[in-house]
DNA sequence: CCTTTTGTGTTGCTATAGCAACCTTTTTTA
DNA sequence: TAAAAAAGGTTGCTATAGCAACACAAAAGG
């Protein structure tokens, strides 16, 4: 259980107090194998999920069917607080364990309502981590409304590059996820990438990034 | 302060436990002339504001200098939840008074650690409030990936019925929002309806729609 | 009431990006 | 280590949507 006092949910907590927490929130455990769903696309659920082990990733399907990679999970990701919060909302995406993997699940109706001390810095917690999906969401928004490929691969760049603080920076997507994210097909992507190496604006090996301007 | 018992900040708290919370946390109130600013983009803020009186609207600007409409603000109204929620983050959005406007700051630090027994409630209330949005803005993600100006607006105008659980309906956006709602070019989005009100797909005058199919 | 502004629809032109198909390189795994 | 699979790159074709420009209707404002 020592994971958990490196999880954002916990962040300013000790050992004792997250121990408090649980002893009065239902939770409870569960494995899954590789290719197990975890979460539904359109299950509604009641508890916040804790990634204590293994990977997982986040997908959608579009009404076409085709497949998107939302969002990648680690040990110590969160999942399902933004919509435990908005009570009456179905998931918008389907959870799938990629290795083997360990979830602890919080009832978070209790976790709302628990009246150990602690909760409310947990409550806090949870509103700054959903504040902070928010704003990553809302990012991704402003670079999709762009038309251009180019203003998106740009405008992907310097956000990366404001993250990091450098010229030189990884991403941690493969062409295939940075073309969903930015909302372009793959080989459009890849013509453009080309493009502005080319042009000298931009250099980059696999997912290593220099900006050149 | 009638209107406060009303707001979603206060959901489920009478006068006495709002006058509560006032007392402990604090809070001003201002006033704004048609056309100013209430929040620059770019702003840290540390308060949650609420909308008393007046219309206002949450702009930002492309790179390219242009100006999107991203959100309409009615009374009782709330901004700066999610910015203030995730510390450090500055504003995206300008937020400017359309009409004279009222406005009720609330510091949200004092809010978050006040212990007046009722502001559990309002914390809860305000992770429901973020959620709820979190979730307009992954719908609008969602349509946004799409590649047709067409499937675009079916997708919008699903979303819509059902909401509004019927066939037809009225938006709150005019062509112009909608366009930028959508991700489109508004000549495009006109092109795009039309069509498919001869094809007898739908039918709309204004921003009353119905779906045929 | 007339004028101005705003909202909406229409259309021609054209660059761009989607699609499909194929190739090359790297990584995985049997 | 050979074979298979995954990841990345390239390219031709073409529909589509962006852009610009204009027309018309409705609403707002003085």
């Amino acid at each position: 259980m020592k994971i958990l006092t490196e999880n954002l949910l916990f962040q300013g907590l000790d050992n004792t107090e997250i121990q408090q927490i649980l002893n009065t929130v239902r939770h409870n455990e569960r494995s899954y194998s590789p290719g197990e769903t975890i979460v539904r696309q359109g299950d509604i659920i009641d508890s916040i999920g804790i990634l204590l082990a293994g990977n997982a990733v986040g997908k959608k399907y579009t009404p076409e069917g085709e497949e998107i990679i939302v969002s990648q999970m680690a040990p110590n990701s969160i999942f399902g607080d933004v919509l435990s919060g908005a009570i009456g909302f179905s998931s918008p995406v389907t959870v799938q364990a990629l290795k083997n993997c360990r979830v602890l699940f919080i009832n978070y109706q209790q976790l709302l309502f628990a009246d150990a001390p602690a909760t409310h810095k947990v409550l806090q917690n949870i509103i700054q981590n959903i504040s902070r999906k928010y704003f990553t969401q809302n990012k991704r928004t402003d670079i999709l409304m762009l038309k251009s490929v180019r203003s998106k691969i740009l405008s992907y760049l310097e956000w990366q590059k404001s993250i990091n603080n450098s010229n030189s920076f990884s991403i941690n997507l493969d062409r295939r996820l940075m073309a969903d994210f930015l909302g372009v097909e793959r080989s459009a992507l890849s013509r453009e990438l080309s493009r502005m190496k080319k042009e000298g604006i931009i250099d980059f090996h696999k997912n290593k990034f220099t900006l050149l301007y």
